[in-house]
RNA sequence: GCCGCGGUGGCGGAAUUGGUAGACGCACGGGACUCAAAAUCCCGCGAUCGAAAGGUCAUGAGAGUUCGAUUCUCUCCCGCGGCACCA
């Protein structure tokens, strides 16, 4: 290549495209033939720049929408920049500059960088998450969430206005009717204990403080009460599940979600408190088992604990009161520590009665109970339950096994004394209550008006408040006459406004609550007084709708038309990281269903926005690490496309290794590349003549590179071409009835040497990329060569191999076989019991 | 602990889904070209026995099914990713 200026040839096709529109979707009034859209998950524009393995994900969509617009389909693959976020933010704080500056520049180097790498994105479609052209329809959004409430009767979102309001409720007043639907609102404000990180000063969503610490500084968390808005994604959660059985999602993503949604269903159970109306309710996914039931705890932070402390009934309230103490301040990384002796005291003066048998059991309160789960509180069933054994165990507690009544007898369901390799003693088999199926047992709770049927959930509803700038405005405007009121479509986007200092305050309050002067505005429904919300939304937001802006990406009046979204949705193919999988592609799956629901999205797109989603492996750097500026082992594609080019860098990249899988980046490897492509150069410039044993590599090749991009198995396809290629070398040249094909199979892989050969060597005056442009079809007849190596194999073991021809029937191959002389000694006279004949492969004889 | 994925030469990885294990690339060794080096080209390259022909062993370990197992089944070991006191 030395010889051949590469960055000129380079860059000189990416200006042909770039005037010729090459890769420009055409919209669904002009798109003819099939429509593909294929979504790679737009970065966020950091400051360092694209890393290697972005390209890794944006090659492989681009390999497969470039072969599917040479098809001729109308190709959507557009590009954006997901660029609210806390790192740029945290960047203008350190170094004094605007967030807004700070963003175009890094827009701007990650444009240069993403087209210096010959991607085919449609850039007349690019977004910027951060544009008020953009965040007025997020923001838009938003108050549809705001304007609606879920109906678990017909399990969709519907308009708040269609909200049935109790008698009860209309009778108390408007306040009351504005304080229910307040309360049944899709976005609602809610004072929750939330995850603040004091370092970032911020609070956190649960998923963004995982393992108790900071996502963003690894800090520890530590709880604190706000005002949050929050998004009622719980009430998906079940059409979460369920519609994943609908789409083309890898298994561990399906896995992944369904995990993290946590459903799981049993029964809510009260238990009396002796002497006083109150009742603790436990969630258990065990009714069966409450007859061995032998104490109930509930969370230190549970708020009948707090009413039994402050009303005296607690007999000894300072150890309680201790321990409650201990437990808050104890970081949640500690209280979760593996192998952790569990921790609790009894609570003297409370006694639980047992719904069934009266009898009474001991309430305890420990962390081991969790109060964001459930009900905050459990029934104990010590014999049949690891973690109650634990506690009974370290405290002395009773024990009592659940038996069932079978025809043989008695028998124990599982119990956890069994594998700690404690005895069982028989004396408890007396005076048993019956036993009763978990069905049962809950119509019995039912009938007895003791408990109910439920289900629960590890999703909690979405905290979607952040105390920051650099994010969308929320649209709310507190009016102490009328409430919350959304600003009125007509005055969106709340722009952000100018500030003085992006530094987050100790008070929880974002930096806007500074600018009284954006602050104080006058309510739009009763012209008084009134305040803006301060805190912006989560960077989760704008990346929840992005892919339905590319569809219609210029509109002024809609986020995207009907027509556009009837057109191009759903997305055909996403790819993205797997870190992604139980946020961001939970969110927008969520976003979407809700923006379905309510009739922004039309019913014939569908309820789900991506049919498949793939992922794909990181690549680490050269010793198998993960790479990191702190170990100074990170590949910058600059250099690599500096050194090597475009081509060689996204040929590389398709090679490493299967797509799905981490691999290793490796400086020898790119050569083995680099030599691959100037092969194919070198080749290209002589003619060969025609051979038979050409046409079938050539035609297996195609067949190859067809499906295997399909199939995204582009190791395997860059294999085969540069075994096509080795042939080509062989024979000293491309025979003439090749050379396009030979060249619109490299064009997905190397799309600048495919058009200078296509354009300069074969002469063409059209780009071999266009849309329509032709992808050479194979002759399946052709992929199999004339004859073939038979291997004969006596007892399962290779013994011999002859050439035959290809339609050999099953009794010649079986001939040939018993002819070969070295199948002869190996029979040593034998007479074979039976013969395998394997078609095209091998015969097998058994003796 | 639970869920998911994986374990094949010195290395990254192939193997038509039960049919020649190691394609392709890298590294390495030998040779050609060259005054020399680089580049390029040709040959070799799992282990082991053998001068060779050829044999034997080999896909984390062990068993099983089968004419035949990297592929299917069971048990176990190790690595990676996710979740994790979720009742």
């Amino acid at each position: 290549m030395a010889h051949r200026p590469i960055h000129d040839i380079e860059h000189k096709w990416q200006e042909v495209w770039a005037s010729e529109g090459t890769y420009q979707a055409r919209s669904e009034a002009q798109g003819s033939g099939q429509k593909y859209y294929g979504l790679i998950e737009f970065p966020f524009p950091s400051g360092e720049g694209l890393h290697v393995g972005h390209p890794r994900s944006y090659t492989a969509i681009d390999v497969m929408t470039r072969k599917r617009r040479m098809q001729g389909q109308n190709v959507l693959f557009p590009i954006g920049f997901d660029a609210f976020g806390l790192p740029t933010e945290n960047f203008a704080i350190k170094h004094g500059v605007k967030p807004e500056e700070a963003t175009k520049k890094n827009i701007a180097n990650f444009t240069r960088q993403l087209q210096s790498l010959g991607l085919g994105f449609d850039w007349s479609r690019v977004v910027d998450t951060t544009d008020p052209k953009y965040y007025k329809w997020t923001q838009w959004q938003f108050l549809q969430f705001f304007h609606a409430w879920y109906d678990e009767t017909e399990k969709r979102a519907r308009p708040i206005a269609e909200l049935p309001i109790p008698q009860d409720i209309v009778t108390r007043g408007d306040e009351a009717v504005r304080a229910y639907r307040d309360q049944h609102r899709m976005a609602y404000k809610a004072t929750t204990t939330i995850n603040w990180c004091p370092r970032c000063k911020i609070g956190l969503a649960n998923e963004e403080a995982q393992g108790g610490v900071c996502e963003r500084c690894g800090n520890p968390v530590e709880p604190r009460e706000k005002a949050q808005w929050m998004i009622r994604i719980t009430k998906y959660a079940d059409r979460l599940i369920d519609d994943l059985a609908t789409v083309d999602y890898l298994d561990k993503i399906k896995a992944q979600q369904i995990h993290w949604i946590g459903k799981s269903e049993g029964a809510y159970v009260d238990f009396a408190v002796q002497g006083t109306s109150d009742k603790i309710t436990v969630f258990t996914t065990r009714p069966d088992t409450l007859f061995g039931v032998t104490y109930v705890v509930v969370a230190p932070e549970h708020p009948l604990l707090a009413a039994w402390m402050r009303d005296g009934r607690v007999q000894n309230a300072d150890v309680v009161a201790a321990y409650q103490e201990t437990v808050a301040r104890r970081a949640e990384e500690d209280r979760v520590a593996e192998g952790k002796e569990k921790t609790g005291v009894a609570i003297e003066g409370v006694l639980a009665v047992h719904p069934v048998t009266g009898e009474t059991v001991p309430v305890w309160t420990s962390d081991y109970v969790l109060g964001t789960y459930g009900t905050g509180a459990v029934m104990a069933v010590p014999a049949h339950d690891t973690r109650d054994f634990a506690f009974a165990n370290t405290f002395g507690l009773p024990l009592r096994w659940v038996v069932r009544a079978t025809d043989g007898g008695v028998m124990s369901n599982e119990t956890p004394f069994e594998e700690a390799g404690i005895a069982m003693n028989s004396d408890f088999l007396n005076d048993l209550p019956t036993w009763k199926a978990k069905d049962d047992m809950i119509s019995w709770l039912v009938e007895n008006k003791k408990g109910e049927k439920a289900t629960t959930y590890k999703l909690r509803d979405w905290v979607f408040s952040r105390q920051r700038y650099w994010g969308e405005p929320i649209p709310i405007i507190h009016c102490a006459a009328c409430g919350y009121v959304p600003v009125p479509d007509a005055a969106l986007p709340v722009v952000l406004p100018e500030v003085e200092a992006y530094q987050p305050t100790d008070t929880g309050e974002s930096p806007l609550a500074n600018i009284r002067a954006w602050v104080e505005v006058s309510c739009p429904t009763c012209g008084g007084p009134a305040e803006r919300e301060t805190d912006t939304m989560p960077n989760w937001a704008g990346s929840s709708w992005y892919f339905l802006r590319y569809c219609d990406p210029h509109n002024d009046t809609a986020f995207a038309s009907p027509e556009a979204l009837t057109y191009w949705m759903p997305v055909d193919l996403y790819n993205g990281g797997m870190e992604h999988t139980t946020l961001h592609l939970l969110y927008s799956r969520f976003w979407y269903k809700f923006l379905w629901d309510m009739g922004h999205i039309p019913a014939s797109c569908g309820s789900e926005p991506y049919a498949k989603r793939r992922s794909h492996g990181l690549i680490l750097a050269e010793g198998g690490e993960k790479m990191s500026k702190s170990k100074g082992n990170v590949v910058n594609p600059d250099e690599v496309v500096a050194q090597y080019g475009a081509d060689v860098f996204r040929v590389y990249e398709m090679f490493m290794g299967p797509f799905d899988q981490a691999v290793p980046w490796d400086t020898n490897g790119i050569e083995g590349v680099k030599r691959f492509l100037e092969k194919v150069w070198s080749v290209l410039s002589s003619d060969a003549t025609h051979s038979d044993a050409l046409e079938t590599v050539y035609h297996q090749t195609l067949k190859k590179l067809t499906d295997g991009i399909e199939l995204m198995q582009f190791n395997t396809c860059v294999s085969q071409l540069m075994i096509l290629t080795n042939a080509y070398q062989d024979a000293q040249g491309v025979p003439a009835s090749h050379r396009e094909g030979y060249v619109q199979m490299l064009a997905p892989f190397a799309p600048h040497l495919a058009e200078e050969l296509w354009r300069g060597v074969l002469g063409k005056t059209t780009s071999v990329h266009g849309c329509g442009a032709g992808w050479p079809v194979y002759d399946p007849e052709k992929t199999i060569a004339a004859t073939f190596e038979l291997v004969i194999q006596v007892n399962g073991k290779v013994r011999d191999k002859v050439v035959a021809a290809s339609d050999v029937s099953e009794e010649e191959a079986i001939r040939l076989a018993l002819d070969s002389a070295t199948i002869q000694k190996y029979l040593e006279g034998r007479n074979p019991v039976q013969t395998r004949y394997v078609k095209g492969r091998l015969v097998n004889i058994v003796v």
